[in-house]
DNA sequence: ATTTGTTTACGAAGATATTCGTAGATGTTC
DNA sequence: GAACATCTACGAATATCTTCGTAAACAAAT
């Protein structure tokens, strides 16, 4: 996942920029990184050009669905199938600015719009 | 954490009736569930009582910390830090009814209340 | 008390995840 | 082009997960 993040927020990338990036907080080898990141492309994760020697990685797949899955696997495993649940349990928690709280409530807003 | 997700619902529990009830959506031998409880209990997820032959099994970790704990993770991990961000992508995909959107904003009021 | 059924304990097989060393290929520099 | 650095590919070691089969302990029923 926090590879997936990297090349997200980076876009393409080769194995060193990303490893780079996760030795800022992860303790890992260069050929874990290369490793892990040649197993996600097996698996589709990620796609790459491997064109010139240095190959060049990017996310196969998209940070909305991604994050989609995730979530709804976690909604019925962790929080017995309510949305409202986690989201009530993730506001509580994790502070959030006035403008985040303001952001949200007009995300409510046009949902509710949508639904008629 | 549906092992978990059952005994935090019926509270505590045998393993032939938590088998039972994963029963209804999974697919598992007895001996399975078995297996899994007992190295969830060494792992200090669940508490035992041996005294009779059937053993009878809780939840050692409560619901609301697990939940809090596994939401942080995601929250770093998929979303980048930010709450703000998971919980509009819970509320755009998982339809909410009107009633639990009211509860959401009286929710938010809340915390905007309590942050001053 | 012997049979029958339920429960736990043990261990093992296979799958997957995690980490990295080494070798060979490919560039780069003097 | 020889020496050096970088990158990929391969494979292997270890750990962890996942699933059960089997045996022993125990209880209930005949």
């Amino acid at each position: 996942m926090e590879i997936l993040g990297i090349l997200w927020e980076r876009g393409a990338s080769t194995v060193r920029e990303v490893h780079e990036k996760l030795a800022e907080t992860k303790e890992a080898g260069y050929t874990t990184t290369l490793k892990l990141m040649q197993i996600m492309y097996e698996k589709g994760l990620l796609s790459r050009d491997a064109s010139s020697k240095t190959h060049v990685y990017a996310a196969a797949v998209s940070q909305q669905e991604t994050q989609q899955q995730l979530l709804s696997k976690m909604i019925d495993t962790v929080f017995g199938g309510s949305a409202t649940q986690l989201v009530m349990q993730a506001l509580g928690h994790h502070k959030s600015s006035d403008e985040e709280l303001d952001q949200i409530r007009k995300y409510l807003n046009d949902i509710e719009k949508q639904q008629r």
